[in-house]
DNA sequence: TAATCATGTTAACAGTGTCAACATAGGATG
DNA sequence: CATCCTATGTTGACACTGTTAACATGATTA
């Protein structure tokens, strides 16, 4: 048996984005991953400094997914450029809530972004997916109404994901105004979509 | 010396409200507000079975100041309707950026809105807020439609808020395109409002 | 007065992140 | 090849967590 793993960092990361999806960030513990790699519960200290160090990465990587995904979208050929928008726009929500878990992690505030630039990279990297199919929809738009328009249909997406992933409202069995307007947009999201950002 | 309390249930209560907000609901321990109110750590399951159970109330209490917020917003009887409108986007980003923690309680998932429905009927509230302004802006909609404008217009304020509470983009050092964008918006959110709501 | 119940207590359990001290595998250096 | 160094693993321990069980006491009610 070997005494060294060789390649215990990646696996633990790629561990980590499995049980960080599965249970939630704040309930998994580093020394269930540990145990998981066969490893002992402090083996990760050697590659990762802190708990919080590990998630970033996890965090990292499911902000690299969704710009691949987001990408993806918006290079779908046979698409008007309205369309590319509004299929980025579904991607984008599908993401959140099928990885419900990871994108609860990519924006806890358990992590600070400012202290793990590779991180902020890749969540700025998303960002720029979105500023790509703006500009290309708003021709001759100043750099500052491209900007601000990003923030608005991020916002927006973002949300909205966050009511439909978080309130619940729609799942309850009480009978409610909100729930109900929730179970509306969630049964037809690109209606909304084509409604809310009016493109 | 008396040995109960009197009053523990609401102090309790009032304690975790304030540790919640100045260290963040997951780094709050229910020992810790246990010893703050002088008493042993378990007397806290004489009133809450669960330390989510606490939690739940703290969160129930900050969609009712929430509401409350947006309902003085909707009553300043010197504005126009649409600015009753302004002025309430602007309360509720305002309040998720000063009480920021509360906030995040207030959308995290480790607490089962379904399992609380005095917290499921506090935050239904906060959303009937919306309705009844947004209902005096668009006389004539239908139900359905008004009920859509308010997700619409709630993603919008909340997905505003997790960009400008979580993300730190314009508050890192590195100079990028989505933190020039957040600080702009930051700085003058009424404007933001105003092109965002289209009203 | 006696009994009951709500509300406190202490002791304990299993689990957590993290650190210090130690051990070894494998590459670098002489 | 022998030696040393460093990266990477180990064990043991610490202080902390939520939670339960068993016990004690204060207040209310019959």
């Amino acid at each position: 048996m070997k005494y060294h793993h060789g390649n215990l960092k990646e696996e633990l990361i790629s561990s980590a984005c499995i049980v960080c999806e599965a249970d939630g960030h704040d309930r998994m513990s580093l020394r269930s991953i540990a145990k998981e790699a066969k490893v002992s519960q402090t083996a990760p200290y050697r590659h990762f400094k802190t708990k919080e160090s590990l998630l970033a990465e996890v965090s990292s990587r499911g902000f690299i997914e969704l710009k691949e995904i987001l990408h993806n979208a918006n290079t779908k050929k046979t698409l008007s450029t309205r369309d590319k928008f509004l299929e980025m726009g579904q991607a984008y929500i599908e993401f959140g809530l099928s990885k419900r878990n990871t994108y609860d992690l990519m924006h806890s505030s358990v992590i600070d972004k400012t202290q793990f630039p590779e991180l902020l990279n890749s969540a700025v990297g998303t960002f720029e997916e979105l500023v790509y199919v703006l500009a290309e929809l708003n021709p001759g738009i100043s750099a500052k109404d491209l900007d601000i328009k990003c923030i608005h249909h991020w916002a927006l997406v973002h949300g909205l994901v966050g009511l439909l992933r978080n309130e619940n409202l729609d799942a309850s069995d009480i009978d409610t105004p909100a729930g109900n307007a929730m179970g509306l947009v969630r049964s037809d999201i690109k209606s909304f979509l084509i409604s809310a950002l009016e493109v």
